[in-house]
DNA sequence: CGACTTTGACCTGCGC
DNA sequence: GCGCAGGTCAAAGTCG
């Protein structure tokens, strides 16, 4: 990836059933769109998207954002950084209509909203002479003209939250790549020190699948002595694992990987990883999640035991990519959306996606960096669950059961949000946001409450997994890399997604940034990250 | 017309 | 060998 391109275009579809600031697709010359999710009925155009400007140069596009979103009034002058020309006039004549007094004057820094200017003017005032029948009226009339203003609102701050996670999930893939770089000494001795210890290859399989990424140009121009990891070719023989896109690649055309990469690991654990499954639970109402990734529905089937229909998908970004999915509603709880992923892409992948594939890859490798050589070790679930998730032993599972490894993750369970929150600087925590436990509101349409809600749960996993992978060389928690901002991006979202009362969850959201934002600053590691977090503190 | 979903038919592996 | 279940194929249908 060229991560010194100029700035371009993300486009984000406000229609998807996931309003994930994941969904990216590549175009070509710096343009980066979004493309229609398959799971909207598969047909393309319609429904609203929405444009910003994006770069893949996390410091310009946090100055482009910065410089977009520290402009005088948002509601007058961002509108047109987010919607096209009727959803804008619509907003215009709204506001012109309304009675209300509204002086948000957002001028956060990244978030585009500043402490001091919180204060939210409702103007429900009686005029003197009006009976009280018409000031009732008028004050109904107010309000509801409130309510559309607010969730005019709320819509575009939905957008500037997704715009925010995107380019912090691009500037985070880039962090992991430079501590991959960085730890690529460590990782070599400590790979000697492996196979003289007897490693079985596990340890070994865990740094392959952390060799992540289209920046494989960093990695190419790496001096490491180690073996560089490159993605899949596209032939499938090349393939070696699958978890969601990233796993273990050989090249069986370069005579020094062949000697590096052919491992001590047995045929039989190959075999064993090759067909190696990521499972995804996530509460969601929409038909799937939203990966990065696009997809092509080619069969579905009524699986026993369950009267859900269970969808098969395949990986379109490529041709021949052998990536699959299968996506299940539980028999249990049809809330549950259960997301199975097999292969490995043999195609870059958008930086959201890489996360998301990170993630998973991160479970998985450190499912298999706990075992040996015995399938016992590979059930081994209290490790994956000690290693990855010390916060939460109840996230990730592996089943025994199928006939080959599942890795779990449960994204349907989440640790005390407030415990994320508190999370003193320096500890790592896997942070599935701490949104997940946010109090529900049970007469909120889909779209407000569990859709995005799941959302932000499943775009927490993106980035703090990915997180996760890149900090994790070995199955040990190390610390630390600071998951303030994705919290606070997700508790913004969650707060504004989960309550209508935008003023009350507004102030909470703003409180969570302003009081979450310590840890940040105390443990950045990246001039990029001490920047966004310094801008939070402004 | 192309891209995509739907859905019945077909293939394959596994247990009995 | 047979039946079952999971997975895949491909023709038909849908939509913009």
């Amino acid at each position: 990836m060229d991560n010194s391109g100029g700035i371009g275009v993300l486009t984000l579809d406000t229609s998807a059933p996931l309003f994930l600031a994941s969904s990216l697709s590549y175009g070509g010359g710096g343009i980066l769109k979004r493309k229609q999710p398959m799971d909207s009925g598969g047909h393309h155009g319609g429904a609203g998207t929405i444009e910003f400007p994006f770069s893949l140069n996390p410091r310009r596009d946090a100055e482009t954002a910065n410089e977009a979103l520290t402009s005088k009034r948002v509601v007058a002058d961002e509108v047109d950084f987010f919607s096209d020309e009727k959803k804008k006039q619509k907003k215009k004549d709204t506001i012109a209509a309304s009675p209300v007094e509204t002086d948000l004057d957002l001028k956060v820094p990244s978030l585009g909203i500043k402490k001091e200017d919180l204060t939210i003017q409702t103007g429900l005032h009686l005029r003197n002479g009006d009976t009280a029948k018409e000031s009732v009226d008028d004050g109904m009339a107010a309000m509801q003209a409130e309510l559309a203003r607010m969730n005019e609102e709320n819509q575009k701050l939905r957008g500037m939250l997704s715009q925010v996670n995107s380019s912090y999930s691009a500037l985070q893939m880039q962090l992991a790549t430079l501590m991959q770089q960085r730890n690529r000494t460590p990782q070599a001795h400590e790979e000697k020190i492996d196979a003289e210890n007897g490693d079985q290859g596990g340890a070994r399989v865990l740094r392959q699948f952390l060799d992540l990424g289209p920046d494989a140009d960093v990695d190419e121009h790496s001096n490491s002595s180690t073996a560089s990891l490159e993605r899949s070719s596209s032939t499938p023989e090349n393939v070696e694992v699958g978890s969601m896109g990233y796993g273990l690649h050989k090249n069986e055309g370069n005579p020094r990987e062949a000697l590096e990469l052919t491992p001590t690991a047995t045929a039989e654990q190959e075999s064993t990883m090759r067909r190696t499954r990521v499972s995804v639970r996530a509460r969601s109402e929409a038909p799937t999640i939203t990966d990065g990734c696009q997809w092509r529905k080619y069969g579905q089937k009524i699986a026993k035991g369950n009267p859900c229909p269970r969808a098969y998908y395949r990986c379109t970004m490529a041709t021949g990519c052998p990536v699959r999915k299968q996506v299940q509603r539980c028999a249990d709880d049809r809330s549950i959306l259960i997301t199975t992923y097999e292969g490995t892409h043999n195609h870059p992948l958008p930086p959201a996606a890489m996360a998301m594939a990170s993630a998973t890859s991160a479970a998985a490798s450190t499912l298999f960096s706990g075992s040996t050589s015995s399938a016992d070790g590979l059930m081994n679930s209290n490790f994956l669950s000690r290693a990855v998730l010390p916060c939460s032993s109840s996230v990730a599972t592996i089943s025994a059961s199928a006939p080959f490894p599942t890795v779990t993750l449960d994204l349907t369970r989440s640790p005390d949000p407030l415990q994320s929150l508190r999370t003193p600087a320096g500890q790592f925590q896997f942070p599935f946001p701490a949104l997940g436990a946010l109090p529900q509101p049970p007469s909120l349409p889909p779209v407000f409450g569990q859709t995005l809600l799941n959302q932000s749960r499943f775009s927490g996993l993106q980035v703090s997994s990915g997180m996760a992978a890149a900090q994790f060389p070995h199955p040990k928690p190390q610390t630390t890399m600071p998951s303030s901002l994705e919290e606070t991006v997700n508790a913004a979202t969650a707060a504004i997604t989960a309550d209508p009362n935008f003023t009350a969850v507004l102030a909470a959201a703003i409180k969570s940034i302003i009081g979450g934002n310590d840890q940040a600053v105390n443990s950045s590691q990246n001039d990029n990250v001490a920047k966004k977090s310094y801008s939070l503190q402004q």
